[in-house]
RNA sequence: UGGGGAUUGGUGUAAUGGCAACACGCCUGACUCUGGAUCAGGUAAUCGGGGUUCGACUCCCUGAUCCCCAGCCA
């Protein structure tokens, strides 16, 4: 499983750290934090930032702490702690004791702030929002200082003490710092440190009425923890040298944010805010329904977090912003299937085949390699009689030039079993396939003639009397579109919907061994692609998630005609 | 039009003054008891224009394009 030697990233994060090792900045330590705001389900993004704090503090000796940035109770909820912390353990990590929250430190973010006071670089400010935006300036004109910029020391201690306690309504009152509104970089423009939210804090209670912003609360945080490396993404490049001038100001541990490029990909909605609308307006089932990009969804959906760990050391990582190609990603899920995945029979859209020269009522056995790329995982018995099951897929009545599946006359071999030759096609009065009569050649038993006949397709069965009957859910691309926050003209990115993204079979038939595999359990149906169990299974009547097929050259080959 | 970033095949990354490499995708072919896997081959790139240099993806100048910033969101 371990990364070959010579190929360890040398990306520019990591040059970075080797540098500040070399120069001591640090004393050779490496510690980083992965700062989620409990608002949402992880995703595939968050994967991203995850694997690259978390293995790049790792790679270095060094450790992660897990923070919840919870400076606004406003759109914050426990219910999604608990979700966070068991995604990041299902994707490997583990924070150890540095679990967290920005709202520990409120009292010292608070101590902080009459520092800041004191020394005269922050003050009380009674503009209010529109005002505050008026005096900010544009971004070709510099801002106005606030009237209020000039106030005492100690009025302003006074009033900030008197914010605290609840003197102010919301919004009356705003603690600001000091630095120059005609900065050309707008968040240096007096940026505001505290504003006043009369709302219990769900970690914090009710124990405070003001609440510190971001760029107040976040390197300030970082540096209580003692943080080296402080990675994020690129929109927060504008938010350095407001988090250099909190820390030089202070004069505390000075931990180095870096910024790098977030996870885009075709075909995936990564926007929080338009997750948590597919879940609200029910157009997924949830925030784990297999067709999310969370965390949680891509389990369910049966996405190993092995594979979403290699896919993002694949990518690399860089300042450049950048969608990788979905494919990319189907690429890495399939390439660890196909090592790990036991093979089994299982048939989706049934077609009935008896072989009118095998004896009724006779059973027989054959023996079935579990995974042809790990002999290791040795072989499976599976049953065989008179009547079966195909896939529908497999026979054509009029076949395609290229089809080498089973067509009437043709010979094509059930693999593991015996050689069949198509001789009838019953149809209902419609019209419609109800049954095929084969012959099957006693001399091809395990699926080999000896007098060395070759036949071009091979197909999978399930024995008739044999079958489990399951529920498997088919899942496409929830966006068939690249890019799915593409609205098309005059609509919005809802339009690019795909309806038919979730497709139920309720009576797929498998072969006995998978009737009672635990949720979560995954393996390969053979020629099909990979299946996992889904919790909603009932014992004797698994339901099977795909997770994703297997490449399909026939496809191909079809579509050229 | 202020400031901050970015730009290498279709896609994602490497090369940090010395043969533009790797992976995905796509296209051939071989092999195959999965039209899977595997194997062999192919396709295709340094944003433009100047300059420095024996030599430039890399350094300098100049232009272009794209992304981010005017929340009391993070």
């Amino acid at each position: 499983m371990a990364d070959a030697p010579n190929t360890a990233p040398t990306d520019f994060i990591r040059q970075i750290i080797h540098k500040h090792n070399r120069t001591g900045r640090f004393k050779g330590r490496v510690e980083t934090r992965f700062p989620p705001e409990p608002n949402g389900y992880l995703h595939i993004g968050h994967a991203k930032a995850i694997i690259i704090s978390f293995g790049i503090a790792k790679e270095f000796g060094g450790v992660t702490h897990l923070r919840f940035d919870d400076t606004n109770p406003v759109k914050e909820d426990v219910e999604f702690t608990e979700a966070i912390k068991r995604d990041i353990h299902w994707l490997g990590f583990d924070w150890g004791e540095r679990l967290h929250h920005a709202s520990d430190y409120f009292e010292t973010l608070y101590d902080w702030a009459i520092r800041l006071i004191e020394k005269g670089v922050a003050f009380v400010c009674d503009l209010n929002a529109e005002q505050m935006r008026e005096y900010r300036g544009t971004l070709t004109e510099p801002g106005k200082n606030s009237p209020f910029r000039e106030r005492s020391i100690e009025e302003n201690l006074d009033l900030f003490k008197r914010m605290r306690a609840g003197e102010f309504p919301d919004g009356a009152k705003t603690l600001r710092a000091k630095i120059d509104m005609s900065h050309p970089n707008i968040n240096m423009r007096d940026p505001v440190m505290y504003r006043i939210l009369h709302k219990e804090h769900h970690q914090a209670g009710d124990k405070w009425c003001i609440y510190p912003t971001y760029d107040w609360a976040h390197g300030q945080s970082d540096s209580i923890e003692g943080i080296t490396h402080s990675l994020c993404s690129l929109e927060f490049e504008n938010h350095r040298p407001l988090y250099d001038w909190f820390l030089d100001q202070l004069e505390e541990h000075h931990p180095q944010q870096i910024e790098f490029a977030r996870l885009n990909m075709t075909h995936v909605m990564m926007s929080k805010r338009n997750l948590l609308a597919l879940v609200k307006e029910g157009v997924v089932a949830g925030w784990d329904d297999p067709r999310m990009p969370t965390l949680s969804g891509l389990r369910r959906r049966g996405v190993q977090p092995n594979q979403i760990r290699s896919f993002v050391e694949k990518l690399g990582v860089s300042k450049s912003n950048s969608t990788v190609e979905y494919a990319n990603f189907e690429h890495t899920i399939r390439e660890d299937f196909n090592a790990h995945a036991p093979r089994v029979m299982g048939v989706l859209r049934p077609l009935k085949v008896v072989i009118t020269n095998y004896p009724e009522g006779q059973t027989e056995e054959f023996e079935a390699v579990n995974n042809p790329e790990n002999p290791e995982d040795g072989t499976r018995m599976v049953p065989f009689s008179r009547e079966l099951y195909i896939e529908q897929d497999d026979f054509q009545e009029e076949p395609h030039r290229k089809f080498h599946r089973l067509y009437p006359g043709n010979e094509v071999r059930l693999r593991y079993a015996y050689f069949i030759t198509c001789t009838d096609v019953i149809k209902d009065a419609d019209g419609t396939i109800t049954e095929l009569h084969c012959t099957y050649d006693p001399a091809s038993r395990g699926g080999n003639s000896p007098d060395g006949r070759k036949v071009k397709g091979t197909i999978h069965w399930v024995s008739a009397e044999h079958a489990v009957e399951s529920e498997v859910r088919l899942y496409q691309q929830l966006f068939l579109v690249e890019d799915p926050n593409e609205a098309p003209d005059g609509g919005s990115w809802k339009d690019n919907i795909n309806p038919d993204s979730l497709e139920i079979i309720p009576d797929a038939k498998l072969e006995p061994s998978l009737a009672d595999k635990p949720a979560g359990w995954f393996c390969q149906f053979e020629r099909l692609g990979y299946f996992t169990v889904d919790p909603d299974s009932k014992e004797g009547s698994p339901v099977f998630n795909r997770t994703i097929t297997l490449r399909d050259t026939w496809a191909k080959i079809q579509k050229k005609g």
